[in-house]
DNA sequence: CGATAATAGTTTACATGGAAACATTTTCCA
DNA sequence: TGGAAAATGTTTCCATGTAAACTATTATCG
């Protein structure tokens, strides 16, 4: 039915130069790569990773405000707030106001999002485990350097 | 002025599990720490990186079909059109229809094109050159990581 | 040849995510 | 105390990027 050979197959090759010693040019590229494997895998499930992030860290921190969860993640305040109503509207979360700061918004996860984030945990963690051009020691170096990159010190050997 | 260690220590640690250890999430933290690098260095200029990338491959393919650059990008064919639009508006290329095939669009660049590139080269090739946590050896490194991990095979030691 | 399929790019309609301004609450001191 | 400043989320508006449908052109092959 098809024939990928001629359609890859590029008759004109592109020249990049030193675009491909270029840090953020790479790790721009390795996103598509990893974005790609994601609807490749768990792709038929309707939460995105990002979401699926948001309810590991309420399932590991009960309670957690709305707005640590954003900075650890990276999350913007703005989006934060669209992505919590999301998630509340699918009833996987529940927002509650503490008295003790009530400008603060504090984070549970209902039954219902604790059970998504058990049953799928493999689906979502092991999605990246796609067919690369690295071995698993490069793998396990990569992860590493990664961590450091972003600062995350994992005294482990 | 600014007291950023009262801001910035968290009196709630938060818990983040294998999340630390998931290639997908490490990938995004590190897109995001190269994108506030940028801001942080090129940022005051008006191409943001992506908008480079596109004049430096055209500028080293003269005449390339647009959607070989977007494709070498990964650039979806939609946006490209978008991004070359603007890119013309501001005169920094031209797009020529060739009879040969009257369906796509070569592009070049202007002598404003060109000169962009030529001036703003070294900006846009360092400022991911931050400050982080990794030697100039694990930079190399990892960078050599990515370029197999995403399919770039270059023969050097 | 000529109908059908494939290719290249554009348009439209929408989803995602961010910046800036805002409302509310709390903290900080003078 | 009480008024200014900071903190926390939310809202509004806008920029970015994508999918699907569309136009125009070229290739395929019966």
């Amino acid at each position: 039915m098809n024939k990928p050979s001629d359609a890859l197959i590029t008759d004109e090759p592109v020249e990049m130069g030193q675009l491909e010693d270029s840090f953020g040019f790479l790790v721009r590229m390795t996103q598509v790569r990893v974005f790609e494997a994601f609807f490749n895998g768990v792709g038929h499930f309707d939460l995105k990773p990002g979401e699926y992030s948001v309810l590991w860290i309420i399932s590991l921190n009960p309670g957690v405000r709305q707005g640590e969860v954003a900075r650890r993640l990276s999350i913007k305040p703005a989006h934060m707030t669209k992505l919590i109503q999301r998630l509340e509207a699918r009833d996987f979360l529940t927002r509650q106001i503490p008295d003790s700061d009530r400008r603060s918004v504090r984070l549970t996860l209902t039954a219902a999002g604790q059970t998504f984030v058990d049953t799928h945990k493999d689906a979502y963690f092991t999605y990246y485990e796609m067919e690369n051009c690295l071995s698993a020691v490069e793998m396990a170096q990569l992860t590493k350097l990664l961590q450091k990159f972003i600062g995350i010190e994992k005294g482990r050997s």
